[in-house]
DNA sequence: AATTCATTTCATTTTGAATTGAACCAGCTT
DNA sequence: AAGCTGGTTCAATTCAAAATGAAATGAATT
């Protein structure tokens, strides 16, 4: 439970389908892009992030041409509500950006391919925040060890080490981790 | 949105408290045991188990000796239903074990220190799982690219290759953690 | 400064996961 | 075999996250 590594996999079901409407374009784009979207949608749960994010980000992904928010409403199934709130969030991870065509009003938004950063705010900023606030705790509960017949309190203690040293672990794994995205493609 | 390294932490809110009976038994060790519970409920959002399920576990983690379901049940505010499942899940899960002391009926448990096995098990189960699933569908993906405008489906295959890479990288990151793990206190 | 169009906000509704609790089961005891 | 004890199952409920949609915002346009 202390999740040393901090590995979320949910279940990951056979995939509800990508909820792309047609709207008169060539089928097989049409299947290609509702296949798309479903790995995204799959791994969405993954990253812990809500199915319509991810349906939203495929899209973008999907599409060789930026996007404009017009065309992501005509081809999904989403409210206005929540693409725009789909694409803050996306915006704010870092995974799509918008590309300014001067040209017209509504912006238009392209996958950005730069996903190392993507996942290397992700480790420092959720990541090592949670380890570090749990370090901090780990280690007030040593301090406040209660009395108890000296068995037990050199069990506890045991345990308590054995979290600790599970912990400094993942924290040694953060910059490993973090060596290794160096070299990648985004 | 792919999740090169799969890792998920929740925002991990200032911790709803663990709901630890006192039932006359010292302060101290009363409020030990709450903010022990505590932080597995904190980290439990990180390994996607239920809150229920890590205030169980950190109860028996934090009781220098085994319990039993009636205890587990007198300290908490669960319900039978509840109990059983977490202690099932738990246990699946090789996160704790029984103790047998052969002469009473009912079964006791205590943490399973042994937390190396449960994590490979996670890694190799879950994750594993999930990376192949993804790399079979992209390769589908791939092979069925729809015919476009020969710049549009260039660019289609770069992202798809980098999606690939991805793919790749997390792969290759696997067998290190396992090897990582082989020097563990577990 | 009024109108329109593109997007955002947020109170409400929906959905799905977690939790409950009552019925059920297995083994022991009288 | 009827009654207990200790635990499991599963349909119904509860609750929190996600999605909606109508109203608010705000920039461009006339």
């Amino acid at each position: 439970m202390v999740s040393p590594f901090s590995l979320t996999v949910r279940p990951a079901g056979p995939v509800a389908s990508g909820v792309v409407r047609a709207a008169g374009r060539p089928a097989d784009v049409v299947s290609f892009e509702a296949s798309l979207v479903d790995f995204f949608v799959e791994s969405a749960g993954v990253l812990g992030v809500p199915k319509s994010v991810a349906i939203i980000y495929g899209n973008v992904f999907a599409s060789p041409q930026p996007v404009s928010f017009a065309e992501i409403e005509a081809r999904l199934d989403l409210s206005k509500g929540s693409i725009s709130q789909g694409l803050r969030l996306l915006r704010e991870m870092g995974a799509i950006k918008e590309v300014s065509t001067a040209a017209d009003k509504s912006e238009l938004f392209a996958p950005d391919m730069e996903m190392r950063r993507l996942i290397q705010r992700f480790l420092e900023q959720r990541l090592r925040q949670q380890l570090d606030a749990g370090k901090t705790r780990l280690m007030a509960l040593q301090r406040n060890l209660p009395p108890l017949p000296k068995e037990y309190s050199a069990k506890l203690r045991g345990r308590l080490k054995q979290l600790q040293a599970w912990h400094e672990k993942t924290r040694a794994l953060l910059p490993l981790a973090r060596t290794f995205l160096k070299h990648s493609p985004g």
